[in-house]
DNA sequence: ACAGTATTGTTATTAATTTAACAATAATGA
DNA sequence: TCATTATTGTTAAATTAATAACAATACTGT
């Protein structure tokens, strides 16, 4: 899935990940005091061509003024309506490990329509455990759980070899979106959402552009 | 930087990526015995198309045979020519929070030729205390150490606002890769690779997406 | 009043990436 | 022997994304 519609538009989602930094950005400068801002320091801020900002808010259809810029709580408001979905989406952590844990802490308070309501470890002594107020569950209780709890969204930081497993689980109870943080490339339906981010495979550019960086010059 | 040059041809850094992809699925299937492997079996345990890894195999300049595919170990060693770094590179965590620690076991042995040789805290309790063997410094010795212990890559876990502080300092010393997985976005300089991954941003596509979902059907 | 300036909104162009198409090849088996 | 099959290697087309270009506009200062 490469576009999507909004207002009978199609849109990159590209543009949709674009539109979260904007916002981030925005709120940062809203609770500054600030109220109008213009396409090239939203750009500055994320790092993005001024153009490519003008270009995305062209595609939501969100005009600026020309003396002033942007009205910045208007294209909060604006990025919000089109991001948001209330009354939220409740998130589970499959995994409890440092890098669950991680997350965890990452993400805790963070966004108040995000939520996550629960964890899942397959080691015993975590299991019946609250981890910052958040029940940890068996992976027996999967199936359960996300339904009774209305799971949406899945972050996978399980050891390798049960991504799959776990992922193919966590699916047929109706999960709509994983984040897989495992080494282990699995495959969803096309109606999931999936992210794969795998830390091993970016240090190795990292390291690939070293070499690059040293031999070349 | 879009393009590489390895062995005067242009290469783009997507195929880097998944030449380290590949790898991965290769050693796996080469410890199982396996000594030849289809473009399509390659293709199914990455989730890319057959097509795909044939054109990447072909940019390389490896040859397959029609009837066996491709020679594993020798595959192998020809991503391995192009992605290593003989004798390796050093790198370094600054911020050994949850998030820097988690990433640490993640990596911890993972690929010998990439060493994380010293982690940074500006926490005084963790300053001078080791973390599996490697030792946590103030961030007063970045400079110092980087130099001394030639690190050439930093994984940024610290504070958001503090990121583009240390980003600068570490750049300054000589870092050439910088994996920032805080939430601020960095700007570094043409020669420096950086990869940026915010889990925020990831979290708020797969809501959008589940929103998406729901409203569509 | 009017030239100069800075910015938006939009179209056009270019670049990058993926997907498709297909000839070439070698093995298989009727 | 010769059609069938499965696969590679490569070129061509299509798709997607980013960049550039520029008219339109509104404000500023002279």
């Amino acid at each position: 899935m490469t576009k999507v519609k909004i207002h009978s538009k199609e849109i990159p989602v590209k543009t949709i990940g674009r539109l979260s930094q904007y916002r981030r950005a925005l709120l940062i400068c809203s609770q500054k005091g600030k109220t109008h801002i213009f396409s090239h320091e939203i750009a500055a801020i994320q790092h993005v061509t001024a153009v490519q900002v003008r270009r995305d808010l062209m595609l939501i259809g969100f005009n600026g003024s020309l003396k002033q810029g942007y009205d910045i709580s208007k294209l909060i408001a604006v990025i919000s309506e089109i991001l948001d979905y209330e009354p939220g989406v409740n998130v589970a952590i499959f995994g409890l490990g440092n890098f669950g844990r991680a997350l965890f802490n990452y993400f805790h308070g963070k966004r108040s329509l995000l939520r996550i309501v629960a964890t899942f470890d397959s080691n015993t002594e975590k299991i019946g455990t609250e981890y910052n107020k958040v029940y940890c569950y068996s992976p027996y209780r999967v199936e359960e759980i996300i339904k009774k709890k209305d799971i949406k969204i899945a972050i996978l930081t399980v050891p390798p070899d049960k991504a799959e497993e776990v992922a193919k689980k966590v699916v047929d109870a109706g999960i709509k979106g994983i984040l897989n943080y495992t080494s282990t490339p699995i495959d969803v339906p096309d109606d999931v959402f999936l992210d794969e981010y795998d830390m091993i495979t970016t240090m190795e550019k990292a390291a690939f552009f070293v070499k690059m960086n040293e031999l070349n010059l």
